[in-house]
DNA sequence: GATGAATGAGCGTTCATTCAT
DNA sequence: TATGAATGAACGCTCATTCAT
């Protein structure tokens, strides 16, 4: 997938550490504020450089969030990438899927915040290339499914799409939680103060239910 | 909880028929715009109403967005009510929860879109009083897990918390497809054309692996 | 011509004085300055109104601009409309044409300056129609000569169109002598401080001497 | 007349190619989009220059105008001498003003709507000094005909003032002809699609009939 | 109480001008 | 001297809110 570019020359050749800093303030606001209640020009002065130059950095507000969002498409998908290993056990890859997921909500809230934002309301506005990452994570679970069946791991008698589909909601509601006080407020009441580990592990004892193991043929022979 | 009133007692004394005719319409433009794109003038002229009265029955925009949330606590609270009968059946109580849920969906998305605004990107602005609705309807899937559990039918080794969690989850993830293109096309992927029943069925399914029935101990007697 | 409508309801529904006002100090703006170094801000203070009323009255800038044009289309039509009258004698017709055009030009002198901004400088912006009744007054002069001559006022020999065109230069000329400072500095330059009237005397015998009357046949028969 | 200096002394170091390559972009640019809606960035890209050196040329964009213009003054000064020779026949003479006022318009066009844009909007902005030139070239026509009545050709009753300046309208009209397109408009509606030779011919017939020429007093000798 | 015109702060964006390198 | 990034005042326009009738 092809995203484009968004900023200017002009930003291009500004060190990387001032770079960061101005893409952080900007996340950080759009997410805090959601991105039509945050000003250009807050996030200017907040960054220490001039309302002028946002504009010789981003044409537009708008070009300004789609930097955001394709800046982190691809950190995303490294980031997972990296984590799921089809040739693993398959437990241990959803596994690798939840704690990758924490991870990254943990410590890039905003950037979730920004996405849902769109999702829920500049779904018409901004490319729908843009959008597509997610959905691209998602059927990870479906296939993990898919391969754990085939391999005879997995019971054949599970449905792939609703068991997935139950699996990645969980999976969206935590990384929910990193962003809304809503969300958050959901984790705590039914983790209390447990450790994002600590809840991985209970979320995998469901998803072991959700799950079954092939029912071993060896107890015919046991008889 | 005190949720306050955030309109004035001019509103209160129009007839309950064009009260509810100004609130769906305003509900109908901050879902299908957003809040801060939507117009007070337009919701006015849509309404049949003077743009002057919009102020006289509402002091400020953000006073007519809370009163469309106040009264829509208590509609769903009753539904939910009417519908889950503590009496019945524990799984039946869970698929009339999804049931209904996926009905306040279907009919009210402008509500579910209005929510998740606000609990994206006003989260600073709006009073917290007011974002507590959600949780009180949460409660209730962790109650009824309880109280099969405490009956007796279902398995004492559930994990109640994760369990409802995650039950709650896909709850959650129904609501979405609603409102945003997003979740509306991961509900089409994974469940194609099938009809909301059809679906309730394959989720409680799921359901039902995540919380299994208590073991009959009339197997002791069978010995 | 249809020339639409290009300020709201609003507007018209002001009182005639007030709307004189407003429309008076924006031609002063606009004839002074230009179009585009003319600003609203200022028109709104100069006029004693608020700045947002300007666009309660007039969508947009360029609104305010069309409105001041089409308001004087209808007028000078008209003027032209009583002054002209065919059936008179011809050298009577121009005459009063110069006239008319001088008294426009002297008492309107800034909507000559605002047209010729805009035939200067927006013509690509401004609908054509809008830039038709110059045109429309031009067609009147050959019209005369035409007349004229079909009439056997008026050498046939005369070659109309050049005739024609020589006129309205002089006529355009005069006209622009209302406005900009080069063309008032000429006009003074060869008239010195003859009044109106005097130079349309003076310039009625070059008229006369580009529009030579029929030679009269009755030389033929007193032979 | 001191017409100033606008540019610096840098500018003037630079290769007269160099200088020659600027002001002629900067012209066009003027001349197309009006001098407001042209940007000196624009302008030093296309001429190949750095943004910074056009403020090291110019301390300002009206000093950029103003250089044009002044430069452009000696110019039109030079042609017009070249081509007027007093000594030559009269109607040769403004024959050749003709000509050489179409030309020019026809070649500079550019230079012309600059013109026009200042003496229409900018008037108040830019020195009255630079304003000047045009009423140079104008004398000409009104000291050729006093040439022309003095050595006798031309007839004395010529009223002087009232001539040139009809003969003087007729060229500014067509000098604007080559600026805007409702005076181009104007133009081919009357003279379609003749050459602008075949133009000029046909404007000296009715020059002739503006200037009679003295009644030779031989003829009576003759017979 | 209803109406809708009046108000003006605020926004995104532009661009002449300045300035550091 | 050349370069081009930095600056911020200014503009057209919007719209929540106020206010006169």
């Amino acid at each position: 997938m092809k995203t484009g570019k968004f900023h200017t020359g002009i930003f291009e050749r500004l060190s990387a550490k001032k770079q960061e800093r101005i893409l952080n303030i900007a996340v950080k606001e759009f997410a805090d504020k959601g991105f039509l209640n945050s000003r250009i020009k807050e996030i200017a002065q907040k960054a220490g450089i001039s309302y002028g130059s946002m504009y010789s950095y981003f044409p537009t507000k708008d070009d300004l969030l789609k930097t955001i969002i394709t800046r982190n498409i691809d950190f995303q998908k490294t980031v997972f990438k990296e984590t799921i290993n089809r040739d693993d056990d398959i437990f241990e890859n959803i596994k690798n899927f939840f704690t990758v997921t924490l991870k990254i909500a943990e410590e890039n809230p905003e950037l979730i915040a920004i996405w849902r934002d769109i999702a829920q309301s500049y779904h018409t506005k901004f490319l729908p290339e843009i959008i597509q990452l997610e959905q691209e994570g998602l059927i990870t679970i479906r296939d993990l499914i898919q391969t754990g069946i085939a391999r005879g791991t997995l019971s054949p008698d599970i449905m792939i799409n609703s068991s997935a589909y139950a699996i990645d909601s969980i999976s969206s509601e935590l990384l929910a939680s990193s962003v809304s006080d809503q969300n958050k407020k959901k984790k705590k009441m039914f983790f209390g103060e447990k450790t994002n580990p600590e809840i991985v592990d209970e979320i995998m004892i469901i998803v072991r239910k959700i799950l079954p193991l092939k029912q071993s043929t060896s107890s015919f022979t046991a008889s």
